[in-house]
Parts: C-alpha cells; structure tokens; sequence
DNA sequence: TATGAATGAGGGTTCATTCAT
DNA sequence: AATGAATGAACCCTCATTCAT
C-alpha cells in the first residue's frame, strides 16, 4: 500500500526532473510528466496539488540530502594533500545530480519563494561548511587570510565551470581522462595559481 | 524610413531583454514586451515573425558585439602586472551585460538552434580568443603550461562566481567596495593560489 | 444486512443534504460527500450509479414525505380562529426542512428529470391539499371566494419570504422573537389584509 | 471602436445571462457563452478576466438599474387606490427581468462576495424605498403598524409566488388574463385579508 | 461491502499569432 | 507602419466514475 503510493510519487518526481532538465519547467507539460511516468494526467494531482510542488518536492531537503551529506563529510580531511581528492569526489557527486542542479538553478531564478525554500539548504548549510573547512586552513597557516565565504563561492564558481563546459559549451573529445585532467587543474589553480612558482 | 524601423526593432529588443531576465523567456507575454516598449500588442510581430525569434536576435552578432569587442581586445595587454586590472575591467563590464549573459545561458539550455546561434558567437570566439591570451604567457613562461582551453574555463568559472553571488546566492552588506575585493581575490587566486607563497 | 445497507445510503444521502445546502449540487463534490459520511470516494456509487442520482433520492416519495404528512393533516383542523396556530406550526416544520427545500428548488430549476419527480410530490399533491382546505373555507363562507389555488400559492409565497429572509436578505437582530412576530404578520395579512378595518 | 467594444461586452452578457438563466452558472460553460454570442472561447476573457465577472457584471448597477429606477417612483404614488396598479406594473418589471433575478438569486445562495455585491444594490436600497413607503401609510393610519420592513418582505413574498408559479409550478391554462387575476388577488389579499369583510 | 488509486473528459484560462482597419 | 479585437490551440487542474484488491 505504502510501497505502491511511494513508487508512484516517485515515478512522477523521476519523470518530471528527466523532463524539467531537458525542457525546463515551464516548457514541460503535466501531460508530459504524467505520459513519462506512465500515469495518466490527473494522477499527477493525485500526488502533487501543484505542478509548481512537483518542483518544490524535487528540491526538498529529502532531495537534496544526497548533496548536502556529501558536502558534510569535508572537513574530516586533514591533509592540505587530500584536496583534490576531495574536491574530485565531490565534482562526481555535483556531476550525478546535474539534472537537479540545472532545474533546481534555472528555475531559482524566477520564482522568489522556490528560491528561499532552496537556498535556505544548499546555500546556508552547504556553503557555510566548506567556508568552516576554509577558515580553518587559513588559522592554521595554510591558506591565506582572506573571507572565507568569497574563496568558497570562488572555488564553486571553478567547480560550475565544469557543469558549464558539459552543457554549454561541450569540449571537443571530452572523455574521461581530459575530465580528470580539468579536475586536476581546477584543485591545482585553486591552491597555486597559475603563474610558475 | 530605415531609422525609425530599427529604432522600432531595437526598442522592442530592449524591452524583451529587460523582461526576459527578469521573468524568464517563457514567463513573458509578448504583450508584455509590446506594451514595456511602447508599442501595441501586434506591432511586436511586425519586426519579429515569432517571440522566439526575438530570442534570437537578442544573440545575434551586433547584439553580442559588445561582448567580443571587450574580449577582443585583451590580448593587446602585455604585462602581466596588467593582469589584475584588465580582469577587473572585464569583469565589471560583464557584468553590465548580465542581463543578456543571463538570459542567453537559461535559455541556450532549452532551444536547440538558438544555442548553436550563441556559441558560435560568444562560445568559440570569446574563448578562443582568450585561450589564445593564456597560451601566449606559457610560452612565454609567466604561465604553466596546460591546456589553455580549460585554463580559460576555469577563469571564465570563476567569473560565474559572482554572477552566482549576485543572483542566487547574494551575500550579506555585498556593496561595491566588497565586490571590488571579491574581484582582487578572483585575479590572485587565478594567478597565485590560495596557499601562502 | 438491510439494516446496514439502509444506513449506509441514508447517511450518504444525509450528508449530501447538507452539502448540496451549503454549497449547492454542482459546488459539492462526491468526495466531500463521502467524507462528510464516513465513507471513502467509491463507496458513494455503490449506493448511488450517479451523483445526480443522489439528488433525485433526495426527493423520492420517503424523503418528502415528513413534509406531505404535516400537509395533509392540514384539513383536520376546522376552527378559523385556529389557522395562524396551524399555520405557524407548519412554517415551523418547513423551516426544519430548509436544507431540502432549498435544495430541492434550487436544483429543479436546471434538472427536468428531477423537477418531474419533485412536483409530482409536494407541487400538486401539497398544494391540492391545501387548495382542498381553501376551497372548504370558501364553501363556508369564512373566505372570499376566488380560485383556491391561487390564494394557496400566494400564502406559499409569504412563507417564502421568510426562506428568502433567512437567507438572502437577513435582517438585522433576526432573534426567535422577531421571527414569531413576523409569522404573525403573515397570518394576519393573509386573513384581514394589512388595512386597518 | 468603442461602438464595437461595446457590442462584443454585450453580446457576451447577454449570451450569458440567457445560458445561465437556462442552465445555472455552473452548468454553463465559457466556451457555450462565447459560440452562442458568436465569438471564440478566448475572446470571451477579453471582456471578461474570469466567468464569475461575468455574473456579476450581469447583476452590476447597469442591470438592476430599471429595477430600482422603477421601484424609486413609488413613494410618488399617494392614492391608496393606486397600489394595485403600481404592483401590477413592478411584477410586470420584474417577469421581464425574470431571467436575470432567477439567476442572481440562485448564485446570491453560494457565492458570499456575489451576495453581498448584489443585495447592497437591490436589497438595502429597493426594500428601504418600499418600507418607507409602508411606513407613511402606517403613520397617515392606512395601514396598521407594523414593522414596516417585515410588512415590505411578506409582500415580496406574494410577488415571489408569481415567480415561483412561472418557473417551478406553472399553473395549467396560465394565460394573461388569468395572470392579471391572480395579481389582483395579490393586492386584495395583501390589503384586505383573504377574509369576508 | 468497502477502499482509494487511477482515469480522462472537460472546464476555465492564457497567450502567441492573425488580420481587418 | 501601427493597432487591438479576435482567435483557438494548449495549458493546468478538477472531479465523477471505474475497478482491482
């Protein structure tokens, strides 16, 4: 009973982020979700009162628990050497929930209250560890002393590059070795700069 | 004749833009735009066939001009002490264009044609033109030597940053004097990592 | 088994009543229905293949009897001097009966089928009745002669506008009091005219 | 121009108003409306941002106003031998806005805003102009006293079994002449009592 | 007998687009 | 060139009804 009613929001929820991701949310039809999912459209509403709380559930903090669990593990890395370990293994994660990122980002940026309700997550909670990760380098001596939220968003700014060169602006042959190689330099400018020391 | 019909177009390209990056692309009315620049409702589509087109012509190359002009000329800069400035000034002038950067990349996400449109213009060049930047300081030893493509998109990620601080992310008091220090701090790490020398 | 069954359907249909009161027939959802009774949405078409069925069943012969039974005993009574007792007892009982009435009247005017139904119960068997006790009078002497049906749809009407003033038109301080008062009036108009003799 | 917009707004209206008065608010569909006023389901909601507008357009000032117009001349009247002229030509008033009245009123039930819309209209104005009419009567001792707003509402009433024999009950062989008995009646009846003298 | 998930036709409403003026 | 009334397809959403359990 539970099982079926869970698999049925679920399968709405599956189908609407594969939909939303390609074809944004206002350009998706709740027949379309509902066709996805293999229901027919009313059964949609069943679920979800709204097409806006389709979106709304999609970046509920259940949702997003993945990202933030990931980003909560940070600071128990030590060694200034296990950055870029790091910071890879969370670009993988970041890359797995692309979809939800693009909606989650796109939409954002028109509707106030999803915004809130969002940011009050990742942003607030997210942001906020990697900077305590930040702070703590620089009282140690490691990093230099600047604010620690601007070399966060800086360093997120750097990881969005890559979401932006897989889907802007593709590079040409990008398999999994270049990934890598990018993944290296992002870690490597983050920490040295670009200039020969 | 000619200057009242382009006068007419532009106006109506304006206001598109201005509604379209506050609204989405899909979340204005044509009407919205028609009554925004001064016009009736069917006027719109006397200079645009179609609302998409107007999308289009948003990202055609005298609209993006602007942009490639700037980029254009920053491989004339040769000293790196330069470096910072220019960015700086880069950076600034971006960001006046936010709203078209904006709403080029939203919606390149969604319209096939419109994102080969944009990245022949902006992606190709604009890069390219920058990376050809990047390469000349590796040869000529201020940079390390790495793909300069991806150096490029590292920087242009890090430029990301602050359009991701100040529309979905803002932070707290962020007045011009913080943005000039959030504009210093991108250009040193850039070039000098975040680790003490 | 019958018993239970008998319960089922009376409970659906009461609280159907009710809410086709407040809200009306199309304004009440079989749903809210069959909460209101108890019950889960498909339980209600066992009962009733239709929701107009359950409005048709509001007023079958069993439903509207209470009312025909008070108007039949009408006759019984032979004292003039008795009328207003008799009469203010039954605008007691009809505005017991409110909720159908109101019902039954509201939604005759949009459903053929039903309206058939309802005025072959109350419409000429209670107004023939009553006609039947103006028509002795009349014989008697005590009233004026004129066409009996058209003095017993006239005092209808009075007792009408009590309906009306419970519940469009409410007066203010509307009390217990001022409405046997107001009943009052209409039997003294009806029998002496509001002339002053 | 505004000669057009001001036929396609009233042709809209009056298509409406005859659907509703057939079929009800609820039971009439915009798209009805707008094919039996000849025009497109769109254009329907450029007069008119929602259906429910259009209802209370039809119930607006403009509507009731020969309703009130005609109830305003009233009090003109002194010969208490006229009364029965006068009513006989407010009922006439009044069938002819039958249609409307029978859908105000049947809405006024469920839409509280309606209502209120509407009776601050008809109600507080028309029945205050006829109580003060009542109550002149009652001080120059035509009348007896009486709460003059009750005595208002009972003939509202008898006017209502007008409506009522026209819409619910029709009487067999109700032609014209047996109408203007039966008005007749009304004022006899509301004057002398149904009683023998 | 009772449930409640699923259905899908149909309703109100929006809006890009057309066209007579 | 400009208007704005008119269009109608398509959208989101509701709800009476069905049916497997």
């Amino acid at each position: 009973m539970s099982e079926t009613k869970k698999d049925s929001r679920q399968m709405i929820l599956d189908a609407a982020l594969s939909l939303f991701s390609q074809k944004g949310f206002s350009g998706t039809t709740t027949k379309e979700i509902a066709k996805e999912a293999g229901f027919a459209e009313g059964t949609v509403f069943r679920y979800f009162p709204t097409k806006k709380d389709i979106l709304i559930a999609l970046a509920e903090p259940h949702a997003v628990a993945g990202l933030k669990r990931v980003m909560n593990s940070l600071p128990n890395q030590d060694e200034e050497s296990n950055l870029r370990a790091i910071l890879e293994n969370r670009l993988v994660t970041i890359a797995q929930n692309k979809d939800l990122l693009k909606v989650i980002f796109t939409e954002a940026q028109y509707h106030e209250d999803f915004r809130k309700e969002v940011f009050d997550n990742i942003g607030t909670h997210v942001l906020g560890t990697v900077a305590g990760y930040m702070e703590k380098r620089m009282e140690t001596g490691i990093f230099r002393s600047i604010d620690p939220i601007v070399a966060t968003r800086i360093l997120v700014g750097m990881m969005l590059s890559l979401l932006v060169t897989e889907n802007f602006l593709p590079m040409k042959d990008f398999d999994q070795e270049k990934r890598q190689g990018y993944l290296d330099e992002i870690v490597h400018i983050f920490l040295y700069g670009l200039t020969k020391r």
